[in-house]
RNA sequence: GACUCGGUAGCUCAGCAGGUAGAGCACAUCCCUUUUAAGGAUGGGGUCCUGAGUUCGAUCCUCAGCCGAGUCACCA
């Protein structure tokens, strides 16, 4: 009669039978006197990468090693028996022979403790040396294991035979709720970190490069401003005061350039409380930097060189497959102004235009406006909807209508202009930079006219930020400044689809 | 927010004119001293997302809800 022995304890408490045999497992390793969860240091000479690297080559190597993973398979055949091992780096297989395990009378090591206690997701070290098998598979022979953590719940399964993949963990909604699991199976996730890890770092080491201060300005603001969008709020207890997380880091930074130093950046979580997409998380990651003396054509020579950079770093070269488009960093990129992109793709020559001819014309192009949009905005929207998304080279479009900037310096020579580009690349912004506007009176005057379009209607318009202005009253050099979202960047950079695979944790729906 | 698709075992999925469910992997028992997604045999495992309705009977049909994905709209 088949029959197996649960213990009771683990019975009534939703367990599925994977768990509570794990639990058990865990009991009789305890009853063996081993303990499940060591605290000791487990010394590590050697990781998978090396091995792979080194090991067919020169098979005096790894004699000795002690290495520690995750157990990520197990093939039990008799007395000898393969297990794979899984550590940051990859993964290798292990050999287990009982007689070897286990030299004396005593073969519970490798009878109960491997064979039957040890299973698929518990942390283990192994100690011993490294072979290549019959097959021609580098391995490691075990002479010794150790259990460094239990694992009480059963891992997905993912397998792999001539590049097909089978029983994959795919399914996008356990995948960001469960990204530890996800991170432990699938290893394509890991490298996508690993890749923005390392574009945070190689525009950090520019930015220094270039003698810029990396600083923190505050999450919590009382007023929000350096962009157009909705904020989240909060509430301070002691001070009895309404806050805001920061939709923007730029008017702290630029309060740092009042303060006398000549190059400031940070990168910063910016908080938006709006939609959410395949291209938008509620938090995200943004650089922004400011640079005292300079003014924005120097900004875009600046992003030029440090975005080729960065890619070839990561890259080896400055082309890149993303989605269905091949992009190409290599500089100058091509630069156009708002008009003549705005020309280029609808014929339209909106330089002369007033507020509702440009109506007339967004209606024209079936591109939608609102009653509170002002004459920026429109633009702005015959921009988005007519020409961004065809710009898949990285491209320079410079010199804005002023109503949408007012926080950018009025253009040099042109009216009606301000001195601002964004990059578009792969049909969306990266980022977005101008010349910052240092005169205090006309910045004023640009709060007030944000106010005008907030009466209006228009939900993004800023707020007057009055300790911004008096800071600005103190004087600021001219300055230029550039906001570049890092999440986006990171997807075009590692070719996901969604924020959320570059994302660890992308905000979800609380789970039922 | 609108539309489309989906939610069945730990994972990947099948199923059904409406008669309370299947496969592979994982798991368990036994056999097996170099196997390669995958040795062999046997076996256990499911509030078929939730609630209401229709029905003798719903995993399946209807309605509502929850969660997710995709497309579109707005912000980066």
């Amino acid at each position: 009669m088949f029959y197996i022995c649960i213990n009771f304890k683990y019975m009534n408490q939703n367990f599925s039978e994977q768990e509570q045999i794990r639990r058990q497992a865990l009991e009789e390793l305890i009853a063996l006197n081993i303990d499940p969860y060591p605290s000791d240091t487990y010394e590590i000479n050697a990781n998978t990468e090396e091995i792979h690297k080194h090991f067919p080559q020169d098979n005096t190597l790894y004699q000795d090693i002690s290495i520690a993973g995750r157990l990520m398979n197990k093939r039990i055949m008799g007395s000898a028996s393969f297990a794979e091992l899984q550590d940051s780096k990859g993964r290798i297989q292990l050999y287990f022979n009982r007689d070897e395990i286990c030299p004396g009378e005593d073969k519970l090591m490798y009878n109960t403790v491997f064979k039957k206690l040890l299973d698929i997701g518990d942390i283990i070290g192994a100690k011993g040396f490294v072979f290549t098998t019959r097959m021609g598979e580098t391995t490691i022979h075990v002479k010794e294991f150790t259990i460094l953590c239990k694992s009480l719940r059963p891992l997905p399964i993912v397998k792999k035979k001539d590049g097909k993949t089978y029983d994959a963990f795919t399914d996008p909604e356990q995948r960001y709720r469960q990204r530890y699991v996800d991170l432990i199976v699938n290893p394509h996730t890991r490298e996508i970190f690993k890749k923005r890890a390392a574009v945070i770092r190689n525009i950090r080491n520019f930015l220094e490069e270039l003698g810029c201060l990396e600083v923190e300005t505050p999450v919590l603001q009382p007023i929000y401003g350096g962009a157009a969008a909705k904020p989240f709020k909060t509430y301070h207890n002691k001070l009895d005061t309404t806050l805001y997380l920061r939709i923007a880091n730029e008017l702290y930074l630029k309060r740092l350039i009042v303060g006398g130093y000549d190059g400031v950046f940070e990168f910063g979580k910016d908080f938006r409380n709006e939609g959410m997409s395949r291209f938008h998380n509620p938090e995200f990651t943004q650089m922004e930097m400011y640079v005292a003396y300079k003014d924005y054509y120097w900004m875009m020579d600046i992003f030029e060189e440090m975005i080729e950079k960065v890619v070839i770093e990561l890259n080896d070269s400055t082309i890149i497959k993303t989605g269905d488009n091949t992009i190409d960093f290599k500089r100058p990129w091509k630069r156009f102004t708002m008009y003549e992109v705005i020309k280029h793709f609808t014929g339209e020559d909106i330089s002369e235009m007033n507020e509702s001819e440009l109506i007339k014309l967004a209606k024209k192009l079936g591109v939608e406006t609102d009653r509170y949009m002002g004459k920026g905005k429109i633009i702005d929207e015959i921009f988005s909807d007519k020409c961004e998304p065809h710009l898949v080279q990285p491209t320079i479009i410079m010199d804005y209508p002023i109503e949408m900037s007012p926080l950018a310096k009025k253009h040099r020579s042109k009216t009606g202009l301000v001195e601002r580009f964004e990059v578009i690349c792969s049909g969306k912004e990266i980022c977005n930079a101008f010349s910052e506007l240092n005169d205090p009176v006309d910045q004023r005057k640009r709060f007030e006219e944000q106010l005008e379009l907030g009466r209006r209607g228009d939900p993004e318009a800023m707020v007057i930020d009055e300790d911004f202005i008096k800071a600005i009253e103190f004087g600021m050099p001219p300055t230029t400044g550039l906001g570049l979202g890092i999440d986006r960047f990171a997807m075009i950079i590692t070719d996901s689809k969604s924020i959320q695979d570059v994302i660890f944790f992308p905000q979800m729906r609380p789970d039922k």
